[in-house]
DNA sequence: AGCAACTATGCAACCAGTTGCATTTCCGCC
DNA sequence: GGCGGAAATGCAACTGGTTGCATAGTTGCT
C-alpha cells in the first residue's frame, strides 16, 4: 500500500484537504502515481483511523466541509520505515504486448494505428517533461539535495517516454516492413 | 479484461491445461503478463462460461483432473473485436519514485542499496532475454511474420530492461554526489 | 432569479489481482 | 508400505483501484 505513503510525503510538502491533493496528484507526483478523488478521500480516512495523520475543519468559519490534513509524527515516522523497504520490481504489463501476439496468431489486425496513436499520446507527454525541465532545471545552475532528486524523477518520466516513442519507431518499421 | 485475451492467443497457439498455461506464462507470455494459477483457473471457468472455449477431460482415461481447453469460433471472433481495440497507454507506475521523492523530503535514507538491488535484478533479466534473443533470433537469418512480431516483443523486453538498468546508474551517481 | 461551472466530500457496487489454504492423484524413492 | 514432491484444480477472504452517483456550498454570468 504505498498510496498512503504517496499522501504523507505530499502532506510533509504542504498540509492540504483532500482535493487539493487530488489535483496535486494531476500534477508532479501524479507522473508516476495515479490515483483518483475517491482513493484519495478513502485512503486519508484510513490514515487518520492509524494516526498518521490529524484533520481539522479548513479555517473559513464552516462555510466549507473542507478539512485540512496534517502529518503527525507517528506518520513520518511510518514514512521512513516503509521507505526503507524494499522496493517491488515494476514488471512490463502491456496490453499491447498481447496485441501484438495475437496479430502474429491471427494475422494481420492493423495495429499500425494502434501504435502510431500510442506514439503521438507518449511524444505529447516527452514534450510536457521536457519543458518542465527546461523551466525549472536549467543547465548550469547548481542545485539543492532536494532539487537535484526531483530533477532526477522527472529525468525517469523523460527517460520513459522518450524510450516508447523510439519503441513506436521500429514496432512501425516492422510491422509495415512484414505487411508490405 | 485482457488476461482472458492473452489466454486466448496462448490457446490458439496451442491446446492446453490451465496448469500447463500458468507455466507456460512463467515464460514467454509472462514476460510482459503475469498472472497466477488461481486467476487463470477463474478466468478459464469464465471464457468456457461464455462461450469462447470449451473443455475437455484429458485423454488419460479421467485418471487425473486434467481438462484440455481449446478456442472456439467465438473465442477467435472476440480475440479480434478485442485486438482492435484501442491499448490503454501504460503509465509509469513506481514504488521506488515515490520513496525517492520522500528521501528529497525527509533527508537522505539510504536509497542507494536498494537502487543496487534493482538494478541487478534488472541486469539478470536483460541478459537472460539477450541469451534468448542470440539463440532464437540470430542475425542474418529470415524470419516468418509471425518470428517477426516475436522478436519485437522480446526487443521491446530488452529496450525495458535496458532503460533501468541504464536508469539505476545515473540515479546512483545523482545520490552519492548529493549524499557524500 | 436561474443556471452553469467549480470546489469539496463521500457512499456503494464492482472488478482484477493476491494470498493462504485444501484436495486429489501420480511418481519415485527408501 | 509409507513418504515427499510434483501435477492439477479449486474455494474463500482480502486489497487496491475504478465507476457511477449523490450531496452541498460558492462564484460568476446573464
Amino acid at each position: 500500500m504505498s498510496l498512503a505513503h504517496a499522501l504523507l510525503t505530499s502532506l510533509l510538502e504542504k498540509s492540504s484537504s483532500g482535493y487539493e491533493l487530488a489535483r496535486r496528484f494531476d500534477k508532479s507526483i501524479g507522473f508516476f502515481w495515479r490515483a483518483t478523488h475517491q482513493q484519495i478521500y478513502r485512503e486519508l480516512a484510513r490514515m487518520e483511523a492509524a494516526g498518521w495523520i490529524s484533520s481539522e475543519a479548513a479555517p473559513d468559519g464552516g462555510r466549507t466541509r473542507k478539512k485540512l490534513y496534517q502529518v503527525r509524527p507517528a506518520g513520518r515516522k511510518e514514512l521512513k520505515r516503509w521507505a526503507r523497504e524494499p522496493a517491488p520490481m515494476v514488471e512490463m504489463r502491456d496490453e499491447l504486448m498481447v496485441r501484438l501476439r495475437a496479430d502474429a496468431v491471427i494475422g494481420p489486425l492493423g495495429l499500425d494505428h494502434e501504435i502510431e496513436r500510442r506514439a503521438a499520446l507518449h511524444a505529447d507527454k516527452l514534450a510536457a517533461y521536457e519543458a518542465i525541465e527546461a523551466r525549472d532545471f536549467p543547465p548550469g545552475v547548481e542545485l539543492s539535495r532536494e532539487a537535484r532528486l526531483q530533477h532526477l524523477i522527472l529525468k525517469t518520466g523523460i527517460m520513459y517516454e522518450a524510450s516508447w516513442v523510439a519503441w513506436s519507431r521500429e514496432a512501425l518499421g516492422v510491422l509495415r516492413e512484414t505487411d508490405r
